[in-house]
DNA sequence: CTGTTAGCGCTTTCAA
DNA sequence: TTGAAAGCGCTAACAG
């Protein structure tokens, strides 16, 4: 016996200098091996039921807690932990997604444990260094960054990188994201059936992917219709409730013969909700998102289950934890039109 | 040099089984040793800035990651994660807690890691336990089992245990909660001053605390205006649209005299306003909790603010970790009335 | 079925 | 300022 552990042994003979047992303590208070105790806490059947026993009680006398610092780092330094990096908590599609993921995790053992950025692409990396520093066996990420080559290494290292909402921006990884350009093609087109034909948008951050693939599907949609694509009609706001309403004022007063405006997500639908449903109740809308109190206020949405977009990118992780090798999965959730009203109603008369 | 590392040091002379550099392969890039790769990585002022150069681009060469498992371990067995147990994380409230404590967590470099139960208490458990035994140096917790003496070994070893919106029960721990019985009183107040005299409850689950502490506070409210604590007109729903509906319609019939209803929380505000939206139009009505588009829909609530709690939340659990030997705190976020007319306008003739 | 032994990757004395 | 050596707590390999 040499080294550190030798002051121990006399009076406080069992603790760690941290006070907690380890499986060491458990393993003398019970009168086997460490391996011994060990392997009982962790059911092996090789164990005999009595040794298993003896081992459990003197785990609960000692209050023995497993250190998962030790077990992972000897165990091929890999954890039971899926890393999921998002924005922000508070957008309630980060979070059903989340949820969706995290309920498929679970039944497999898996933990999920989320990380934010808070929308910051700086912090992003450092979020995602820790997650990694961890060794979480997969990454699921929402990223705003637009370059993520710096994890062009671990990708090779063959942890599953997995990217929601958004594709990765060199690099090769799997990915799932909803289809925007359909679902905003169908915006337009359930507008333009309801007679509308000058119809604006007021959109995300233009930098954004998801904002670019839905202006994309709106031109799509307005020129297959014979419509002409007229960028002007097209605003952008950043997440302020006074931003957006600046934008949609604009935009109506720059435009006298629109008569329908969609919204490109539900932070701006809510937000336009609450500054401006007269004039949208006077308007052809659709939002892009479904939200909890849209059916009360029949507003029309481009709508997708967040909860599958989650469990989507769960199955694609296990798929990938299960086959590193495999080349990357590209799904795509698709999207649909709830009709509520906001949606269909013709236009007023164009005098207005 | 002895042992397993024997078989490496030829042809792919640099990297462990599992094909990830180690600071030792950083270090033997470098010419260095292991102990000065390592304090050159933690930007120890002590190493020469050449040493140090030498060191991050040997690691940058390498794509060296380094694991904190294997460092947390060696340094003492505490991460700089903090644990926050939930149970939903579709829950905006729980959401928005979290988004307020990760903020006061982040400056201090310290990262929140979210776990959910999915409100099944044997999950609780386990996510808690997994949560320990990864050594988080602190755990923030809305529990829903009726007992958390399972925790008190954990508290004994000093780990930092902080209850959000519900106390901890046979366990001393520090605790945050919201005003609910006062919430209530004043919810019931302003509906007496706008001349109701029968006022329904629409609660959550009987069995939770904040549900009992707000029909708690709804009695005296009562019984300080002089008036009569009625337990039949307290229903009591589990989260579910028709069980609420049910509820509420039960309460409506059964009480023709009732003017006014209180809803216990914003889940059961929303299911109503989704489907009772003309009923509620002509009663008094107040939701406790506030929700996105109260103001649009001119709903009276109890509020406070989830980022104060997650924030306030994030201070105790700093100054339990600065001072492990403090006794417990108990902080208490105030509530107040947000008047938009609901909960404001007068009873329709008795005889409706 | 159980014990012995070694070592996961890192940091931290201690000595130079 | 750097290096050598030890060991955090655990489990896997190998004997017995």
């Amino acid at each position: 016996m040499i080294g550190a552990r030798l002051n121990r042994g006399f009076a406080m003979a069992k603790h760690s200098s941290s006070g907690r047992a380890r499986i060491q303590d458990v393993a003398a208070l019970a009168g086997v091996s460490p391996a011994t105790a060990s392997r009982a806490l962790a059911d092996d059947p090789k164990v005999t039921p009595a040794t298993r026993q003896k081992v459990l009680e003197a785990a609960g006398t000692l209050r023995f807690r497993r250190n998962s610092l030790a077990r992972d780092l000897r165990s091929g330094g890999v954890t039971t932990a899926i890393g999921y990096v998002i924005e922000d908590l508070m957008n309630p599609w980060h979070a059903q997604v989340a949820a969706g993921a995290e309920k498929v995790f679970r039944e497999k053992n898996l933990e999920l444990i989320v990380a934010t950025t808070g929308g910051d692409a700086r912090s992003e990396q450092l979020v995602v260094k820790t997650m990694l520093e961890r060794r979480v066996q997969a990454l699921l990420m929402i990223l705003l960054s637009d370059d993520h080559s710096y994890l062009e290494g671990e990708r090779q290292l063959g942890t599953p990188l997995i990217f929601v909402d958004r594709p990765p921006v060199n690099l090769m990884a799997d990915c799932i994201t909803i289809d925007n350009r359909n679902g905003m093609r169908l915006a337009v087109e359930n507008l333009w059936k309801a007679g509308h034909r000058t119809i604006g948008v007021i959109a995300g951050p233009e930098s954004l992917w998801t904002t670019s693939e839905r202006i994309e599907g709106y031109r799509q949609g307005i020129e297959s219709l014979g419509g002409r694509f007229d960028h002007k009609l097209v605003r952008h706001a950043r997440y302020s409730a006074e931003l957006i309403g600046t934008a949609f004022i604009d935009l109506m007063t720059a435009h006298p013969t629109m008569t329908a405006v969609i919204s490109t997500n539900n932070r701006i639908t809510v937000t336009l909700l609450n500054s401006h449903k007269s004039d949208i109740d006077r308007m052809g809308f659709i939002g892009f998102d479904d939200f909890e109190l849209a059916g009360l206020l029949k507003i029309s949405v481009v709508s997708h289950n967040p909860l599958d977009v989650g469990r989507e990118a769960a199955r694609i992780t296990l798929e990938r934890i299960a086959n590193p090798l495999a080349s990357p999965q590209r799904i795509e959730v698709s999207t649909e039109i709830v009709e509520r009203g906001s949606g269909e109603r013709p236009p007023e008369r164009m005098d207005r």
